[in-house]
DNA sequence: CCATTAACATCTA
DNA sequence: TAGATGTTAATGG
């Protein structure tokens, strides 16, 4: 079980609940940690747990019929996830892969159903979370068909750094520019260049293994 | 033109 | 020293 202390720095909704509702979401959770490269999800599992990341990088994706892997988003600090399939009652779509050492928060199933059933609260937090995802799904789509490259890999990297979804991300994330060309669907090198030039233009600063986002409005209206 | 892949050199944790 | 970054050459839609 996760300790009060440890519930409310690292489970952003924690302070969104009524005392005894939070209580009984707090005992529902425990910590995990996943080492880098381990897939903590196959398609085709079933999960029993509604999944926040705490520290670390998770991608989503999956791997075509060709074998190619396919990344659809990545899962920053303070993102849950996996509420689909708990409502559902359905198989994981697709796979997920720890890039990093990842610290990850589950809360079982029976507490996620007793919160759905029993705490408005949880249910505007569900209702939120989901509705924004599903403006960030639309967004990609109209970004895939309409930004050059760079629009393409600076709405990516804003879009692991949204407010609503992963509240408490802050402003670094540690990804390689090999996994951003994953996440805006173009080659390393293309991503290299144009992290680059995104750099010059004072939008973020590139780190070894990471960036900085400097100016997030900019680079989640780029391309306008 | 602009992107991709493959290759190689250089940097850095 | 392994993984990440920076660059270039060849190739293709």
């Amino acid at each position: 079980m996760i300790s009060p202390e440890q519930f409310l720095s690292s489970v952003f909704w924690a302070r969104e609940l009524p005392e005894d509702e939070r209580e009984r979401a707090r005992r529902g959770i425990m910590l995990r940690i996943l080492e880098p490269g381990t897939y903590f999800i196959h398609r085709g599992d079933r999960i029993d747990n509604w999944i926040g990341v705490v520290s670390g990088l998770l991608r989503l994706g999956s791997i075509t019929t060709s074998g190619k892997a396919v990344t659809y988003a990545g899962l920053p600090p303070s993102c849950w996830f996996g509420e689909g399939s708990l409502l559902k009652d359905e198989p994981r779509q697709y796979d997920v892969l720890a890039l990093r050492r990842t610290q990850v928060a589950l809360l079982n199933r029976s507490t996620f159903f007793w919160l759905f059933e029993n705490s408005v609260a949880f249910d505007r937090l569900l209702v939120r979370l989901i509705n924004e995802r599903l403006g960030q799904f639309i967004a990609q789509v109209e970004h895939d068909r309409t930004l050059d490259s760079t629009g393409k890999v600076a709405r990516s990297l804003a879009s692991l750094f949204n407010p609503v979804i992963s509240p408490f991300v802050g402003s670094h994330i540690d990804i390689s520019q090999e996994e951003i060309g994953l996440l805006a669907g173009v080659s390393r090198p293309v991503a290299n260049r144009i992290l680059q030039e995104l750099e010059k233009a004072g939008l973020l600063r590139n780190e070894s293994g990471g960036v900085t986002i400097l100016d997030l409005e900019k680079l989640r209206g780029y391309g306008e």
